[in-house]
DNA sequence: CATGAATGAGCGTTCATTCAT
DNA sequence: GATGAATGAACGCTCATTCAT
């Protein structure tokens, strides 16, 4: 895991260090207060440097957002595609998603209230092209999503619903959990919580009419 | 259009309705721009009042705010009450509410967006007390619904399901609704979509085993 | 000459009193630290406002002083089309024109003191078409001394010399007046110092040889 | 080239090169942008060197301007002792002093158009005491052309003028010259603009009146 | 009631200077 | 000697809020 830095100097590594400790002070403070009334002083503050020194590695407030969006959000992006293979019934690979989600969003609680509270307000700090750039990446990955839904139709796993639909509502269940609205204080409650939700999709709330004999 | 109106003066039926103009155009400006991005002078020019004037109205930016969601968010959850009664079957109040929600979030676009917005920022401008009021208004709507579901359930229109877990799906639902991510241009397209979304909900997306020599 | 103010209301005087109320005093502490030393706060507290009221009478620093040499500039250079007519000797017209920009110089000191600072840095707080703008303004000016000069070669006052040459040295002469450097004290002073050079210019310094038994 | 270096260590005469290179960078820079705009970053870079490394060889900015300013003067003004010996005619002396400052200002483009640039702003980066310093230089240096031009007086070679009103005439045009307001692009063309110009100065330039029946 | 000029605290950003390596 | 990361004071500019008219 420590091998990238074997080819670094010492000085190198902790640039790199610094970047990643300012980017981290800057999620949490971005999280606690919103994009626009954190203060870069309090983000110096918080990663323990002067005001100065954030500009020798990010170019701008923006700059500072843009770098942890984009260089986080692949961690974040990245489980669709190698979890959604196809290879086993949706329903695994849904569980599996919820829960590798689950995961992340509770070690990265900050950044992942960071990223929730900036998609609601449309990437506004960004200019037009950026904006374009996060959507694009967003669709991206709900369209992987929605492909996934259709061929497990096709499959016969699954009967004969909207996939878009049904992509919709992932999107929003994931969406309220990394919210934290499903008031989970722990990664268990959270995966007995997602066993539950998993369960209603599939199966649907309605009671099912007996066979025999019913009424 | 109230009859409140009747037993006011001139002067106070345009106080009063210059008060309205002022809320409509900081919504649409909050809506654009995000809150904190919004200056008071956009708001004047949009309500074409000047500046100061705004303080005759509201004592602070924050308090405009405030008087919006405060007075605005009513109208949406006093619907919940009115349309969960018990006196019809859970699926038909349900899809009622979305109707209803839909038309809302139609009509009031810009109060809708702020308002998510806002909501995602946890209510950030807001002081301790007043966050803890929005927060107290939010849960009783949802503890509703799940009242609601439980009843559903005991009355065995339901299945045996964690009531908590489905009135969080209906809110992930409502709120991707709410922030036109169910990209409808219409409310007829809306309106189709609810009931995908209702039949996914009460019967799930697994296939059904057939009865007959199934397996 | 305050006839204008008849068609304005109070409040507009007011304010076109108090944009030149700080045109002023910018003029005095641009003369006097130069532009990029120059603060907005120092400033504001010689114009007797505050910081932000600046930017209710110009949109930003450059704009301040941009504000400051076109209107101020016009005074100055439109002498020279009025002095220059060509209908009285080049020599009357040429002390009148010194003697104008004496007494200007000598009532605006400070604005003097600062164009010429500004001047010799090429406008540079400037974007390219600003410069270019004032260059053409300028470069109008001289070459009219240019033609004016040309014409009096032509009508034989002159005898045959390069009227850019002469243009160059009134610009050159009146440049040093300008800044001061002819080091009188008194505007009756400065009167003698340009008698003393036009004459030099139309003699020359070189004793004439004597008519007679000369070479 | 000088003598000097063979009396230094290897080491020394490194030091001493580093030092010119950074002084030419810097006078480069300062050109280009004026003091205050240039940053010691930019001449780091233009000189190859570090930022912290210019702290080896000057103290502060300023005092990187100043040692500029002082070391390069000192070859202009050395010129003008050098060529007013007073032992052939001002006209060539003064002829031989243009011609030897065009060809310095030609070579040191950028060193002139800095050091007027400064001087118009009368030293401002400096502290008194050094603007003190710089005038004193300059006012030494213009009081050697008055004393050489009165001599010329009194030996006859030039009619009963103001030697001060010359000296300033001579100062003007020189200014004028470096600054590149000539329009020359080449030395060649400012030989015989200086040709033109030093005849004016003589001749005048009013026409003579013919010898025969005047007045 | 309505205005808009005035305010001043606060922010993002720059850059000369220092110092550990 | 040379480096460049770190600093922090200072600047231009914004904007919510006040208040005289």
């Amino acid at each position: 895991m420590e091998k990238e830095d074997e080819t670094l100097s010492r000085r190198d590594r902790e640039k790199l260090a610094h970047r990643l400790d300012i980017m981290d002070a800057a999620t949490r403070i971005f999280a606690q207060k919103g994009y626009s009334n954190a203060t870069l002083e309090e983000i110096a503050q918080e990663a323990e440097f002067s005001k100065g020194t954030l500009y020798l590695y990010f170019s701008s407030k923006e700059d500072l957002l843009y770098s942890i969006i984009s260089e986080k959000s692949d961690e974040i992006f990245k489980n669709v595609p190698e979890i959604l293979t196809g290879n086993t019934p949706l329903k695994d690979e849904l569980r599996e998603l919820f829960m590798r989600t689950a995961e992340l969003s509770f070690d990265q609680q900050d950044f992942t209230r960071m990223l929730m509270a900036i998609h609601a307000m449309d990437y506004r700090p960004f200019s037009e092209e950026k904006v374009e750039e996060f959507m694009l990446n967003h669709d991206k990955f709900w369209n992987y999503v929605t492909i996934r839904v259709q061929s497990a139709i096709d499959n016969g796993e699954l009967r004969n619903v909207d996939p878009e639909a049904v992509s919709g509502l992932i999107h929003g269940s994931l969406d309220q959990m990394m919210m934290s609205r499903w008031n989970c204080e722990s990664l268990d409650c959270l995966k007995i919580a997602i066993d539950c939700v998993i369960d209603i999709f599939f199966n649907g709330i309605a009671k099912k009419r007996e066979k025999t004999g019913e009424k």
